[in-house]
DNA sequence: CTAAGTAATTGGCATAGTCCCACTAACGAG
DNA sequence: CTCGTTAGTGGGACTATGCCAATTACTTAG
């Protein structure tokens, strides 16, 4: 059943390096979206095939490292971002890593585990995999409804915890929406992520001031007064505010 | 040469979990401590033998992850953190992995990093170690003055860029310090780190009314006015301010 | 054509933490 | 006692925010 070959020697002082079992390695991808004013997450089901861990169990989308095809980490967490959903360019950013002997019934086994954030107008879920395989689960609380596999719930919780925490410093949803969008939408995808409210006017302010956006000729109508379209200045990376959200010095 | 049986599959869609070839997996620690108002790194030389990789060069202490001892990743870097200095509980958080396949000649390799702080005076660099080949490393901007093995002055990079920017907005110094210790010292703390000034009245006026601190009835004498001493009151993780330093509403 | 309804956007004021700077307090040395 | 030094406090100016209300720009019902 193993792959390597397990001939660490006891001896503490001469060991040759090369002579440790290794672990496995794999990589998981938290991928998030907001949908219609909810934080969502792209889950995968298991195979349910017996002979492996989890059968039909929802899980993160991940899986082995590949060292012929992946040149570092991060191009094998884009490949199994872009194999899921057809996402090129998202932003992605990594949230750690998780390594026991426990998590993996096949053998000590670490995950590389990244986070990324979608717009849902990119995403197509792919041919792979068909529908009833691969879904968007409603976060509630810090979780999905559904058991996950492995140890995927912690790693959700902590995906969601980062992302929360970021978003409150961050210019960061805006990469959740479309290339123009307005800033009612912006504030509304705040949010959903953070699941209170926040002030307007003070929300307008602080992203006007900051010049992360730059808004287009073109409005929104709709059946009230036209909104301002805005784009992202830099759509890279995110822009990092003085202060968190809510943090007035008018606040205890 | 190679530990690993490497039987990896060429049929993507059958292709079995254990085939895939493992990466070699590892854990480094970059160890913190302020001496002397510089913000030091403690590493650790290679062995001069050649067939090792960059031998005689230094580098972050770690290693391999031993499956047979090492429960999780944080075991894992806490034993390699006691086999160094000694020290036993100190502050220890996950920095991120790296991951490729050129950063080590042996082979496509990833590793763990945590990064640690010690405060000076509970660090002995221990038995193993002589002197000659484990010694502090002054931070100069982000990096020391050698050339690193491996790709540990990105790694080293990253870590004083996290622990600069979570100390702008938390209480990580004080982990630095001994258990007790004045205001001043903790401010002095704070600027070697940033490698900048705060200002006396906002830092005092900060610390004491987040309830971090509580005073012990001993003063610190000196050749003028004895100052107050402090302990932290959690001394297990960090305070989160509301918001960083120097970021006022009087301040653009 | 007008009034009502709705969402976008702006105005105005009190608040409270920081910055800046100066001042007072406590101690040893000479 | 005076001087030098460090610890610790006082007070005013500044400004992003919270809060609330007003104004603007549309569509649609009547």
């Amino acid at each position: 059943m193993k792959a390597t070959t397990p001939r660490k020697s006891g001896d503490k002082q001469a060991r040759e390096p090369l002579d440790f079992e290794r672990p496995l390695s794999t990589v998981d991808v938290v991928i998030f979206a907001v949908r219609g004013s909810a934080l969502q997450v792209l889950l995968v089901r298991r195979p349910s095939d017996v002979s492996d861990p989890y059968p039909g169990l929802w899980a993160l989308p991940g899986g082995f490292v590949d060292i012929a095809r992946d040149r570092d980490l991060e191009a094998c967490a884009l490949r199994k971002l872009r194999e899921k959903t057809g996402v090129d360019a998202p932003y992605l950013e990594q949230l750690g890593s998780w390594g026991d002997s426990a998590r993996d019934p096949r053998g000590w086994s670490a995950t590389h585990v990244y986070f990324s954030l979608v717009a849902p107008d990119a995403v197509g879920l792919t041919a792979g995999g068909n529908a009833t395989d691969t879904r968007w689960f409603t976060i509630e609380g810090d979780l999905v409804e559904e058991t996950l596999a492995f140890d995927h719930a912690s790693l959700l919780k902590a995906a969601v915890s980062r992302l929360r925490s970021k978003v409150e410093y961050t210019s960061l949803p805006a990469f959740l929406l479309p290339q123009e969008f307005t800033l009612t939408e912006l504030q509304r995808t705040y949010e959903a992520i953070l699941d209170r409210t926040l002030e307007k006017k003070a929300f307008r302010t602080r992203l006007l001031t900051a010049d992360v956006l730059y808004p287009v000729p073109r409005r929104k109508g709709g059946a009230n007064r036209p909104a301002q379209l805005y784009r992202l200045r830099r759509r890279r990376q995110p822009h990092l505010f003085a202060r968190p959200f809510g943090s007035a010095p008018g606040v205890s």
